[in-house]
RNA sequence: GGCCCUAUGGUCAAGCGGUUAAGACACCGCCCUCUCACGGCGGUAACCCGGGUUCGAACCCCGGUAGGGUCACCA
C-alpha cells in the first residue's frame, strides 16, 4: 500500500535488505566467539566509566577469540567535536584497549564498514524504506510547536508523554495526504508505527540479560523517530541496524539505556533480526554533594576524566588492575594466588559482574596502584616517568632527562630484597617523593624533633661530619650514629628510652632524624645510608654543613 | 508521576535455606624497627524496614522504604 510512498521517499534506494544480507555476511568465527564493539559519540570526553565499558567489550571478545571493533556514533551533529576519535582512540590505547577493526586511526579496519554512522545513511535508508513499504513506519509532519502541544496536553491529563495511538498525527495519513506533504516541501521524520499497547493491554516483554539474567518490562508502545528530518537515524535506528549488520553478538552498554530497551527489541523484531546479547553493566558511582550517590557526570566530575589519571600520572595497568577488580568480584582473589601473572590470564565472566553502581574509590586505586608498581622494574618505571613527564611536566622532564644511571638506583630504592617498599602510587607523587634528589627542588621541609635541641643538633651534626667515611658499610655507618647518641645522653635503642624516658633526652632514632633532615631535609624517608650512596660523598657533606650553619 | 534497576561494615564485596556472616581497601592497636614505608599479628564495624513460607531466612514470596536510571529529531 505505500511503496509508492516508499520510492518517493527514497527513489536513489535501490538495494535491498537482502542485499546487504549478502554485503555482510555472518562472520566466520570460532564457535563461542564473541563480537563485541565500543560506540562512543565523538564528544571527545571519555570517563572512567567509559574504559569500563571498553574493558568488558575487550575481555569479551578477546578471551573468545572474537572481534572487538570501533564505531563512531556520530548521528548527532550538534555534538561533533573535532579531533575527537583520535582523543578516544589515544586514551584507550593508552590503558591498553585495542580493536581489531573499526574507524581507527590509520583508517578503516575491517570489512564490516563503514563505522562511522555518518556514512552509513544509504543503509539506514534500505531498512527504513522497507519498513515503510510493509506500513511498518510513515512519514511524520508535525512540528515542533505540535508536538509540544500534545505534551502539554498529555501532562494536563497524567498521560504518558510521546508520540504514539491518537497523539500520533500522522500514523494512519494517507498516501494522498502524504504526497501533498511532501509537495509542499514540509520537513518530516520517519516514524517507527509501533503496534505495542499501553497499561494494561501492554504485552511483557522479557529479554535475557548477560549480566543481570531476566529482565521485563512492557513493550514499546511509542512511535519513536527512526530517521530524523536529515535523513539520519537516531540511535535506537542505527543501533539495530549496525549491531545486525556488523555481527554483534554481545552489546555491552550502560544501564541508563536499559529504559530504551523494549524500542530496540521492538525494532530488532519488526526488521526480523536476531537480537544479541545484551550485557547492561552497572554505572560507577560517586558520593555527590548532598551525600548520596550518583551517576559519573562528565559536566561535574572532570577529575574522573580519563586524561586526569593521565596527567596524575597514574600507570595504564594500575588502573586496569583496579577496574578488573571493580569489574569481577573474584578478581582480587586470584590476583593474590597469582601475584605475577599478566591479568588478561584470569577469566573474566559476566556472571560475576556486579549489577549495582559501585563508588570510584580513590583510596582502593591508590592501594591497587602501589602493589602494580612495586613489580615494575626501575628501568621500566624510569621510562614510565620520562613519558609522563614529557608530557604533562617539562620541569620534571628536564630532571630526569638523560639521567638514567642516577635514577635507576633511586627508583630502585628500598624496592629490592622481598619486602619491597610500596612507596610510588603515580608518577607525580613519585617525583615528590624522590625530590630531595634533585639540588633544585631539595628544601628543608621539616622541624627538629622535640628531643633534640638546636645545641645538641649542631653537635650531632659536628660528630657526624668528623667521623663521616664514605665508605663505610650500612652497619659500620650506624654503630657510628649510634655510640654518638649514647655519648650525647640518647638511648642506644627506642624501647630503652619508652622503658625509662627519664633517664635519656631521647633516643637514637632522633639522633638519626637530625642527619636524616640534613641530607633529605625530611624527618621520614628511606634509609639514610643509601641515600647518601647515591648523593655521593661531596653532596652529603655539603648539605650536613648547609644544614648546620642554617641551625 | 509512569516504567525499570539496585539494596550485606565507611568503601568494594563473598554468600544461592542451617556459616562463629569470608576477603580486600580505609581506620585503630601491637610486633618488627634509627624515621617512614614494607611485612606480621590482632581489633572496631554490616544483612534497609514490615509481614509471610519454613523446624530454621541475609538467602524464597508479598508489601513498603531508600538510592539510582529513564521518559528527545542526545547518545
Amino acid at each position: 500500500m505505500s511503496k509508492k510512498i516508499a520510492d518517493l521517499l527514497f527513489p536513489n534506494i535501490t538495494k535491498t535488505s537482502e542485499d546487504l544480507e549478502n554485503e555482510y555476511p555472518k562472520r566466520d568465527l570460532k564457535e563461542g566467539a564473541k563480537v563485541t564493539r565500543l560506540g562512543p559519540s565523538p564528544t571527545g570526553f571519555i570517563h572512567l566509566g567509559n574504559l569500563y565499558g571498553a574493558f568488558v567489550d575487550e575481555r569479551l571478545a578477546h578471551q573468545s577469540e572474537g572481534i572487538f571493533y570501533l564505531r563512531i556514533e556520530d548521528t548527532d551533529d550538534k555534538r561533533y567535536v573535532e579531533g575527537a576519535v583520535d582523543t578516544i582512540i589515544d586514551s584507550l590505547n593508552f590503558f591498553d584497549i585495542k580493536f581489531d577493526e573499526g574507524a581507527l586511526k590509520e583508517g578503516e579496519k575491517g570489512a564490516y564498514g563503514p563505522y562511522s554512522q555518518s556514512q552509513r545513511a544509504d543503509i539506514y535508508q534500505v531498512y527504513v524504506k522497507e519498513l515503510i513499504e510493509k506500513g511498518m513506519a510513515y512519514p511524520c509532519f508535525m512540528t515542533e510547536d505540535e508536538i509540544a502541544e500534545v505534551r502539554a496536553t498529555q501532562e494536563a491529563n497524567k498521560e504518558t508523554p510521546g508520540i504514539y495511538g491518537d497523539y500520533a498525527k500522522y500514523r494512519n495519513a494517507t498516501d494522498e495526504e502524504i504526497e501533498a506533504n511532501l509537495a509542499k516541501g514540509l520537513p518530516y521524520v520517519i516514524r517507527l508505527k509501533s503496534d505495542g499497547k499501553q497499561g494494561e493491554a501492554a504485552k511483557i516483554i522479557s529479554v535475557e540479560d548477560g549480566i543481570r539474567g531476566e529482565l521485563t518490562m512492557p513493550e514499546n508502545f511509542q512511535d519513536v523517530v527512526i530517521l530524523k528530518a536529515t535523513g539520519i537515524p537516531t540511535y535506537h535506528f542505527a543501533h539495530v541496524c549496525d549491531d545486525h549488520l556488523m555481527r554483534t553478538t554481545h552489546v555491552v552498554r550502560g544501564e541508563e539505556w536499559l529504559s530504551s530497551l523494549p524500542i530496540h527489541v521492538e525494532l530488532f523484531e519488526k526488521l526480523g533480526f536476531q537480537l544479541p546479547v545484551y550485557c547492561h553493566t552497572a554505572q560507577l558511582m560517586k558520593i555527590g554533594e548532598d551525600g548520596n550517590k550518583r551517576k559519573l557526570s562528565k559536566r561535574k566530575d572532570p577529575e574522573l576524566a580519563l586524561n586526569y589519571y593521565r596527567e596524575m600520572g597514574y600507570h595504564p595497568q594500575a588502573v586496569r588492575e583496579y577496574l578488573l577488580i571493580i569489574l569481577n568480584s573474584n578478581y582480587e582473589e586470584w590476583r593474590i594466588a597469582n601475584p605475577d601473572a599478566p591479568s588478561d590470564e584470569f577469566e573474566f565472566t559476566m556472571e560475576k559482574m556486579s549489577n549495582s553502581g559501585a563508588l570510584f574509590d580513590l583510596n582502593k586505586l591508590n592501594d591497587v596502584s602501589k602493589d602494580t608498581l612495586v613489580k615494575i622494574s626501575a628501568a621500566d618505571l624510569y621510562e614510565f616517568l620520562l613519558g609522563w613527564a614529557e608530557e604533562f611536566n617539562k620541569e620534571v622532564l628536564d630532571e630526569i632527562k638523560d639521567r638514567e644511571d642516577y635514577l635507576l638506583p633511586i627508583l630502585d630504592l628500598g624496592r629490592t630484597g622481598n619486602k619491597p617498599r610500596k612507596d610510588f602510587v603515580c608518577a607525580s607523587q613519585i617525583f615528590e617523593f624522590i625530590s630531595y634528589f634533585f639540588d633544585d627542588y631539595f628544601k628543608i621541609e621539616d622541624e627538629l624533633p622535640a628531643e633534640v635541641s638546636k645545641e645538641d643538633a649542631v653537635k650531632i651534626l659536628d660528630g657526624y661530619m668528623e667521623t663521616y667515611d664514605h665508605s663505610d658499610d650500612q652497619s659500620q655507618w650506624f654503630e657510628k650514629i649510634r655510640n654518638m647518641a649514647t655519648e650525647m645522653g640518647y638511648a642506644a635503642k627506642p624501647k630503652d628510652y619508652k622503658k625509662h624516658p627519664e633517664e635519656y633526652k631521647g633516643h637514637v632514632g632522633h639522633v638519626s632524624t637530625v642527619v636524616r633532615l640534613a641530607v633529605t631535609g625530611r624527618s621520614q624517608s628511606p634509609d639514610i645510608w643509601e641515600i647518601q650512596q647515591i648523593l655521593g660523598e661531596d653532596k652529603t657533606r655539603a648539605r650536613v654543613d648547609a644544614y648546620k650553619t642554617s641551625l
